[in-house]
DNA sequence: AAATGTGGCAACCGCCTGCTA
DNA sequence: TTAGCAGGCGGTTGCCACATT
């Protein structure tokens, strides 16, 4: 047979502990030390039961427990790692020496989330919301499912991501139909108004570096073989983490953005690195080449933020780039 | 001044996992 | 081997204080 009950749980009490229920119980633990919860009410002389005890001591009478309100440094921390974890409290508390899970969660829950909200980030994927984006090239398209995309794109700018999810969108359809949708989504920038028939379209695209050049125009393989090619060029910020085969100096193929889209090794949310310099657990990132604002930057400023800092900064975590070495088994 | 709304947070609930008799 | 409990965890509730109408 199993053990015994913990305790009859009739005639217990519940509800807000008293300064002497405290007493009692920060008394026996200073003595006998925390555990065994299931004697432990009994023994102390407490009417309460042993679950009951164990919350009052880790949420509240525990002597390492930090009160007071979050610094900015600990609620970069909790956003930081909400974003790699998720509701993982436990685990998010024990990487902030001080604080319960109880306690993060609800901050999370009265003052992060609304926050991240404001600054147009889904707090549970730490993606700029759907709803704020425009998704007209995705509606028109059959061949995309949505909710494969929440992921990827946070990571891609959104310029990029429109021509992507547009050319791929048009794989199977005329060149015609894809010259129509480009002009729709206004994602070429010379006119193609006067165009004529699918060469002159090739002919566009090529000098819009957005196909890999050069390749003949065949009317009977065109829809099934082409291989769009995507140049990212201009575009000021396009973070990408290690496991991705493509980088800012090299073409991302159309093919990769498709796998990603379309299969388990989507980019998920929990990629997004950061660079908590304090934190051995995350890897300083060297920013030098590119506009990304850095963490470090942002911890340089001023502890005494105010609310519009600390929106500005949550809109900024998502411009964040991958550190190549992060090891996501260290977080589990 | 009273009623109502809102925010913050301690505590509870219920489920899951691992342990043990 | 397995039933059943302890401990742990995330989600939710309910109370209290303060703000607003």
């Amino acid at each position: 047979m199993g053990r015994s009950p913990c305790c009859d749980k009739n005639g217990l009490k519940k509800g807000p502990w008293t300064t002497e229920e405290d007493h009692k119980l920060i008394q026996y633990i200073q003595i006998h030390g925390p555990g065994n919860w299931r004697t432990l009410p009994k023994n102390a002389g407490l009417q309460r039961c042993g679950k009951s005890c164990r919350l009052r001591w880790t949420n509240y009478l525990r002597p390492d427990i930090k009160r007071g309100r979050f610094s900015f440094e600990e609620e970069e921390t909790i956003i930081q790692l909400h974003s790699v974890l998720g509701n993982k409290w436990s685990a998010i508390a024990a990487r902030l020496p001080g604080r319960t899970d109880n306690e993060i969660k609800n901050y999370w829950n009265t003052h992060i989330r609304k926050r991240l909200l404001r600054s147009g980030i889904d707090p549970v994927t730490h993606s700029p919301r759907l709803d704020l984006l425009d998704l007209s090239s995705l509606l028109n398209s059959t061949q995309f499912n949505l909710s494969s995309l929440l992921g990827l794109q946070a990571l891609i700018n959104p310029e990029i991501f429109r021509i992507a999810t547009t050319l791929l969108a048009s794989q199977n359809e005329t060149p015609e139909l894809l010259l129509q949708k480009l002009q729709e989504n206004q994602l070429l920038n010379t006119q193609l108004q006067n165009a004529e028939g699918p060469e002159l379209l090739l002919q566009k695209l090529e000098e819009n570096q957005l196909l890999n050049a050069p390749i003949q125009y065949q009317p009977q393989n065109f829809q099934a073989n082409y291989q769009f090619q995507i140049q990212i060029p201009e575009i000021p910020t396009f973070s990408t983490p290690s496991n991705v085969p493509c980088s800012s100096s090299q073409p991302m193929q159309l093919g990769h953005v498709e796998s990603y889209l379309m299969n388990d090794q989507m980019l998920l949310p929990q990629h997004y690195g950061y660079c908590a310099s304090d934190d051995s657990n995350f890897q300083s990132l060297n920013n030098s080449s590119n506009q990304n604002i850095s963490l470090d930057s942002v911890l340089s400023t001023p502890l005494s933020s105010t609310e519009d800092e600390k929106e500005s900064y949550c809109s900024n975590l998502m411009k964040f780039e991958i550190p190549a070495s992060l090891n996501f088994d260290d977080f589990m």
